[in-house]
DNA sequence: GTTCCTATATATAAGTT
DNA sequence: TAACTTATATATAGGAA
């Protein structure tokens, strides 16, 4: 987005993917929160980096369970 | 952001409320898929609007349930 | 409820420390 | 590694249809 327009690929250099997923995770779960804050909405985000670590993002007042719960029922 | 900061706090207009949640629910969907690309991640984004209704993304393999036994297991 | 427009706010790639 | 900088790409508020 900056200093050469980024496409959308798979990043092969294994550091510049680490920095870029830890700064997009970042954005991302800011962007879910503010959804959450301006539209009165519930929001959950899971990733699996492909180390395999798992990162989340929930503002459900009972956690992400909640959440779960209203998609199987 | 644009004609006016947006401030982060629950907009109380109904029309206004629905418009930016569709607006910013592809965004941030965008942005889940850019990040699954980009860093060859999995990823899963879960939305209840305040009407109660569902929308969801996940570019998993084998959709949203690999996410969640990922979560439980 | 969606889609286009566009001025401006925001996110962020690459570099630097 | 992780944090900071900053130029630029991108998202988006408000308006219109």
């Amino acid at each position: 987005m900056v200093r050469g327009k980024t496409v959308i690929e798979k990043i092969e250099n294994t550091t510049s993917r680490q920095v870029t997923f830890s700064k997009r995770k970042g954005g991302l779960f800011k962007k879910a929160k503010e959804l959450g804050v301006l539209c009165d909405a519930q929001v959950g985000v899971l990733l699996f980096s492909n180390t395999g670590r798992l990162y989340d993002y929930s503002n459900s007042n009972s956690g992400y369970a909640a959440l779960i719960s209203n998609l199987c029922y």
